[in-house]
RNA sequence: GGAGUCUUAGCUCAAUUGGUUAGAGCGCCGCCCUGUCACGGCGGAGGUUGCGGGUUCGAGCCCCGUAGACUCCGCCA
């Protein structure tokens, strides 16, 4: 842009007025400032009305002033003032003052000085508030349904400039890497796999729809077709899925993909963002590189293909304890080809029954037949499978799982998968159970990489794709593929995991028609789908497509954390409820029938 | 679709074994109060205990149903 450009004609202010709400934010006046005339705008956060001299605390979206009104000074003013409430909006003008000696209030970043107000306009006064602004308040309805109340709270307002910060960053960071920011359509195209799309009907074309994105995943590797090379977007994608805690219907994504690159310029790229998000975000200098695991370590160490590594506890196997064995139930498991695993939950000795029969239940729930277990209590393992186990077991056992007084020992015997699977859940259980507390500001970075391509899903009778059907099978595992081996297939994918927590996914992907073809074929989906599905892809392929590859971070989750929030609804402004549910605007509603017609669009819901 | 927890004043919560008129703090309203910052003092209003049914002499409490919220499983990157 010419230092002579346009935008410099453009008028400052069209307020006829010229009323100057403000000269300082309410968090701007220091020691400094003392002897200077001040105007603050803003609500009034608390009133301490003494009969004669008043208080208010102003407060606006930076912080807080103390604002004394005094009678003896300004009377007409005075008296206004005992006619203000919480939350009214007013504006003041007066004298930046020193607080009298004594009554400094050091929690407040302005709690040297106080304006002595001469002139206060009330701007908006406020009803009484269905709830207080200055109290943890657990009726989360309540606060959907008046969000613009509870924005106001100092906490929430942080999440909201944090988030931000954090979006700030990211693009900061892809911009100096060379990535352009590119919008894609959000009305697009249904497609058979992932999530359930949501639906939008189009007009000009009845009966057809469009489906708002799950991710821009099509686009964006269509965008390496057309030599985009760096591509970013902060995208928002919509999954007409079930809500939890951490998931809402639609989500913001940092999408990110690249061309001629390998998950090494992935990995190293998004290290980078971190140390610059977590900077911006705590001032801490994180470590890089971050550690990485296989999915198959993490699944035998952890249990999770997410593991939490935060907590010592592993999952160790024993199978060669008991190869010999005279207890039935690991012998059977064994010789079935299955294994046997230990967890030791330190010092959780102390169980009641009532949750041995929790962690039974979650065992039998997630596919096990039961949750054998050992307590070592007053010097005796308690126990009662122990007295199938021979005195060579048990010194093995106790040598190998380190066992000590106090200690609580959990077996699984089943298939690899089962037993994974079960003692990682109930890893977790026992670390809540045992109730350890770490440090908040502990980053446990993991990079879980070699996913499997495939799963077998039971219900659809089908092979499904674990990340997603454009992921790249590992070179030295195509044989495999090609030898229908589909269960060992290894893939180019890799998940970012923060303390647990999934926080991002990508992978390399296919950039060759005829690989592409030979992976939807194996999905289920048949050459005359394909080609109606997905044949613009198949096609950019064989028009010179070079390899490429990407990943996208969940943004909501991400900034959860850094806010140290209980639920992602906390870091977005407007979310939904467990249903959906928008309670502000009380979306989604129904629509007249006019509405309907035009769309072409009848309801089947039986009233 | 399934499981669990919860629902009492505007808000946060209490109410012994099923027992008299359902309480407290905050907020709100009124009066008083000139240095507070969770200001203070005095007084007051405010309840169909989510809703419907049942058991009982008697239900906020027990039983059945139902609605809603949240958490989890399934589902979902």
């Amino acid at each position: 842009m010419g230092s002579g450009c346009a935008c410099r004609l453009v008028c400052k202010s069209s307020d006829s007025r010229a009323m100057n709400f403000r000269t300082h934010n309410c968090a701007a006046l220091r020691t400094e400032d003392i002897g200077k005339s001040a105007t603050l705008s803003g609500w009034v956060s608390s009133r301490r009305d003494h009969g004669g001299v008043i208080f208010i605390d102003l407060r606006d979206r930076e912080g807080l002033t103390q604002v004394v009104f005094r009678p003896e000074e300004y009377p007409a003013v005075a008296e206004t003032a005992h006619l203000l409430r919480d939350e009214d909006v007013i504006l003041v003008t007066g004298k930046v003052a020193k607080r009298l000696e004594g009554t400094e209030n050091s929690k407040l970043a302005t709690g040297a000085v106080e304006v002595v107000a001469e002139e206060m306009t009330v701007l908006n006064k406020a009803d009484v508030l269905p709830f207080p602004l200055d109290e943890k308040i657990a009726n989360e309805d309540l606060r959907l349904v008046h969000r613009y109340l509870d924005l106001r709270r100092p906490t929430m307002a942080a999440n909201l400039r944090l988030r931000h910060r954090v979006i700030k960053t990211v693009r900061d960071v892809l911009d100096g890497e060379g990535f352009w920011e590119i919008e894609t359509p959000i009305l697009s195209k249904s497609t058979p796999e992932g999530a359930r799309d949501f639906l939008v009907p189009s007009r000009l074309n009845p009966g057809t729809f469009y489906a708002l994105p799950q991710a821009p995943q099509q686009y964006k590797q269509l965008l390496m077709a057309a030599g985009g090379e760096k591509y970013f977007q902060i995208a928002r994608c919509f999954r007409d899925e079930d809500l939890r805690a951490d998931r809402q219907p639609e989500f913001t994504q940092a999408d990110i993909e690249m061309s001629f690159m390998t998950a090494e310029d992935i990995f190293a790229l998004i290290e980078k963002m971190f140390v610059a998000v977590f900077c911006e975000a705590w001032g801490v200098e994180i470590t890089t590189p971050f550690c990485r695991m296989t999915y198959r370590e993490a699944m035998d160490r952890f249990g999770s293909d997410k593991p939490d590594t935060r907590y010592a506890q592993e999952i160790v196997d024993v199978g060669d304890v008991f190869a010999a064995s005279e207890f039935k139930v690991f012998r059977g498991a064994l010789d079935g080809g299955g294994v046997v695993r230990a967890l030791n939950a330190k010092g959780l000795a102390k169980i009641t029954t009532g949750q041995i029969e929790e962690l039974t239940e979650m065992a039998k729930q997630f596919g096990a037949k039961g949750l054998a277990f050992i307590k070592c209590e007053n010097g005796e393992w308690k126990s009662p499978i122990v007295k199938f186990f021979s005195e060579v077991e048990k010194a093995a056992l106790q040598e190998r799982l380190q066992i000590e007084e106090g200690d609580l020992i959990l077996f699984g015997a089943d298939k690899r998968e089962v037993v994974c699977e079960v003692l990682g859940r109930v890893r977790l259980r026992v670390v809540e159970m045992l109730g350890i507390q770490h440090d908040p500001r502990r980053l446990d970075f993991l990079w879980v990489v070699d996913f499997p391509l495939l799963a077998w899903r039971e219900e659809e009778q089908k092979w499904n794709a674990v990340h997603h059907p454009f992921t790249r099978p590992k070179a030295e595992d195509i044989a495999l593929l090609e030898g229908e081996k589909f269960g060992e297939v290894r893939a180019e994918a890799y998940d970012i995991v923060l303390n647990g927590v999934e926080i991002g996914g990508g992978s390399v992907r296919i950039h060759e028609a005829n690989l592409q073809a030979k992976m939807f074929s194996v999905l289920g989906v048949d050459e005359a789908k394909q080609a109606v599905m997905f044949g613009h892809l198949l096609k950019a392929f064989r028009f010179g497509t070079p390899p490429h590859g990407g990943i996208a971070l969940g943004l909501d989750r991400l900034v959860m954390l850094l806010a140290h929030a209980e639920s992602i609804r906390d870091v977005i402004a407007f979310p939904k409820n467990n249903r959906g549910v928008e309670l502000m605007t009380a979306s989604p509603s129904v629509v007249d029938f006019k509405q309907l017609r035009e769309l072409y669009i009848a309801s089947t819901k039986k009233s």
